[in-house]
DNA sequence: GTGAAAGCGCTAACAT
DNA sequence: ATGTTAGCGCTTTCAC
C-alpha cells in the first residue's frame, strides 16, 4: 500500500494537522518542514487526491464533451486546452458522443457521477436537454463553439457569419457570380450562421440565391463528397463552392478527385480550416481558418476563473467572439 | 448540496448497508427495492463515486498519455478505447506530452496522484523510465504500438516490418529500383522496425541499400516537407518513395506540391495511415493502413481483463501484434 | 505552530 | 435480508 499522511506523522512525530498544513501551504517551523520532506522522500509518499476530493468536495478534474474526438477541429481545441488545465492542477476526462444526443446526455451524467467540478461542451443537442440537471449543481459550464440560447452559461465562439462573408467575398471579388455552398446541419447554430453569411453576402452584391446552390451536409466527409456530386449535377453553370466546415472540404476534395474535376480551372473553391490539409492540395486550397488555439485558452481561462471565484458565479455571463481568418491558396479563379 | 446514502436510509427508514447492496447488485427485498427506488428518483441521488473510490481504492479511471492528441492515429485510437471502457464504466483521463519525456514522465506522476487503476501508454521514453514507479503499485500498463524492453507489461503493436516489406514490395513488383524512404525518429521503435522492413525487402531482391536514399525525419509534418525536399535534391535518379507516418505523408504530399512534381509520372509514392486522406489526394495516394480500431479495441480489452483478474496478474505478458494493410491507390507507376 | 478529533460518503465485516 | 459499525485518507475546526 501506498504511504499515507498517517505514516508521515508517525515518522516525524507530529500531528496530522500540521503535515496537513505543510501540503496546503500553511505555516510551519523550519526544521518540521525539513523532517517531512526527509519522510516523503523515503516513503515515497503522493497525496491521495481521490481522499482530498471527498473532504472538499472537489475532485480537481474537468469533463469535455464533444461529438467526435476524431475530428481536427476538436482534437486541435482539446490538446491545447488540457495543457493549459493539466498546469492548474486540473484533469480532463474527455467524453466523445460521436454526435448522438443519447450519448451526450450520458456522457454528462457520467461525468457528474464523477463528481468533475466543471463541464466544458461543444454541443450536439441544441437545445441543452442534457445540461439541466447539471446545472443544478451550479458547477460552472462552458459552450465551445455553438450556443444554447435555454442555457445560461458562458460560451466561446466564433464570428461565422463574418467568416463566411469574408469567403464569399473572395469569390465575388474574383468574378464568381453562380457560388454553390455545402452547409451544415439546419439545427446546427454555426451551420445556420455560416449560411446566413453565404446570403448577406448575395444581398450585399444585390444579386438574387438561387435555393438549388445550397446543399445541407451533415458536416461527416461523406457528406462532403455527396454533397459536391450534387451541386455539380444540379448546377452546370456553377464556378465556385465554398465549404463549411473541415471534414467536408476533404469530403468536397475527394469529389473533385473522383469526378475528375480541376481545380481552379473547372471549379473553384474555399474550404474550412485545417492549413497544413490545404497546403497538401494541389493546387494549395484557399481556407477559412478559425482560431483553434485562441479557442482553447479562453475556454480553458474562463473555466479556472469560473472555478477559482466559486459561487460567487453570479457575474455575467460571458459570451466570447473570436474572429477566423482566410487564408489565401490557389484554388480560386478569377474570371 | 446532493443526496447521500444517509438521506436514502432516513427516507426508506432502512439501513445504510441495504442501501449499499442494492447499488451493488445484492439481494433486497422487492418491497425495499421499490422504495429505494423511489427514494433515489425523488432526491436525485447519484452515486459517490470519489467516496465510493475512496473505500475501494479504485477510481474506475484509467490514465491515457500519448505523445499528440493531434495527431489521427492516435485520436483514432482513443476514440474507440474511450468507448469502449466509458461503456464498462471506465472513465479515461487523456494526457498529450508533446512528444517530451519530461511532460510525459509528468503526466505519469499526474496520473498516479489520481489514484488511476492503470495507465495505457503510446510511449516517448523508450527506456520506460517515466513508469517504473508507476508500475510499483501493481497496476497494469498497457502499452501502445511501441515497445520497452525494460518494462514487463502487455503491449499492443502493429507488425511494421512486415508492413513497410508489403510497401516495398508494391514499388519492387512496378519496377521500380531507386526507392527513398522518410522514416521516423531512430530511437523509435516503430522508425527502426519500418526502416528494417525497408532493408529487408531490398535484401531479398538481392539490390543493395543506397544510404543517401534514406531520410531520418521526425514524424511531424514539416518533417515530411523536408524529407522528400531533400530526397529529391539529393537523388535525381530516385523514383518512388516511402513515406512512414500520416505526419510525414502529408508533409511528402505538400512538398511534392511545392516542387510541382507530378505523381506518379515523376515520383510514385506510397504513405501511411488515414484512408480519407488518401482518397483526397489527386491522384488517389496508395498507403498502408494500421487497424486502428483493433488495436484500440485489443489494448482496451487487455486493460479491462487486467484490471478484472486484479492481483492475479501473474500470468504471461501479452504482446499482440497485429497486421497493416496496403490500401491501393493510383500513385505508384509501373516502370 | 501544532495536536486531537470529527466527519466527508461510501463499503464491508459482523451481528442479528 | 437487513442493521450496526469501523474506517478508507484527507481537511478542518477547536483547543492549547
Amino acid at each position: 500500500m501506498a504511504a499515507t499522511m498517517k505514516d508521515i506523522a508517525r515518522r516525524t512525530g507530529l500531528g496530522l494537522a500540521t503535515i496537513s498544513s505543510y501540503f496546503n501551504g500553511g505555516n510551519v517551523r523550519e526544521k518540521n518542514r525539513v523532517k517531512i520532506e526527509e519522510a516523503i522522500e523515503e516513503l515515497h509518499y503522493e497525496v491521495n487526491e481521490v481522499a482530498r476530493g471527498l473532504k472538499t468536495n472537489a475532485t480537481k478534474t474537468i469533463g469535455v464533451v464533444i461529438p467526435e474526438l476524431n475530428n481536427t477541429f476538436c482534437a486541435e481545441i482539446i490538446t491545447e486546452m488540457e495543457d493549459v488545465l493539466r498546469s492548474h492542477g486540473y484533469a480532463t476526462i474527455v467524453c466523445d458522443c460521436r454526435t448522438d444526443k443519447k450519448l451526450e446526455r450520458d456522457a454528462v451524467e457520467f461525468l457528474s457521477r464523477k463528481r468533475v467540478d466543471g463541464i466544458i461542451n461543444m454541443p450536439v443537442d441544441t437545445e441543452g436537454n442534457h445540461l439541466k440537471k447539471f446545472q443544478k449543481t451550479g458547477k460552472p459550464i462552458v459552450l465551445i463553439d455553438r450556443k444554447i440560447q435555454e442555457i445560461s452559461c458562458d460560451s466561446v465562439l466564433v464570428d461565422n457569419e463574418k467568416a463566411a462573408e469574408d469567403a464569399m467575398r473572395v469569390f465575388f471579388q474574383a468574378g464568381h457570380r453562380k457560388i454553390g455552398i455545402i452547409g451544415g446541419p439546419e439545427e446546427i447554430s454555426t451551420a445556420q450562421e455560416r449560411l446566413q453569411g453565404y446570403r448577406s453576402a448575395y444581398e450585399k452584391e444585390n444579386l438574387p440565391v438561387q435555393e438549388s446552390l445550397i446543399y445541407h451536409g451533415d458536416y461527416t466527409i461523406q457528406g462532403g463528397v455527396k454533397g459536391l456530386e450534387k451541386l455539380v449535377a444540379d448546377n452546370p453553370d456553377m464556378t465556385a463552392v465554398f465549404v463549411t466546415n473541415y471534414e467536408m472540404t476533404m469530403g468536397a476534395v475527394i469529389g473533385v478527385n473522383e469526378l475528375a474535376l480541376k481545380i481552379p480551372e473547372q471549379l473553384s473553391m474555399i474550404g474550412f480550416d485545417n492549413l497544413q490539409f490545404a497546403r497538401a492540395c494541389n493546387p494549395k486550397l484557399t481556407i477559412v481558418a478559425q482560431p483553434t488555439p485562441s479557442i482553447a485558452r479562453e475556454v480553458a481561462g474562463i473555466m479556472l476563473k469560473r472555478l477559482e471565484e466559486g459561487d460567487a458565479g453570479n457575474t455575467e455571463r460571458i459570451a466570447e467572439k473570436l474572429d477566423a481568418e482566410i487564408i489565401m491558396g490557389k484554388s480560386v479563379r478569377a474570371i
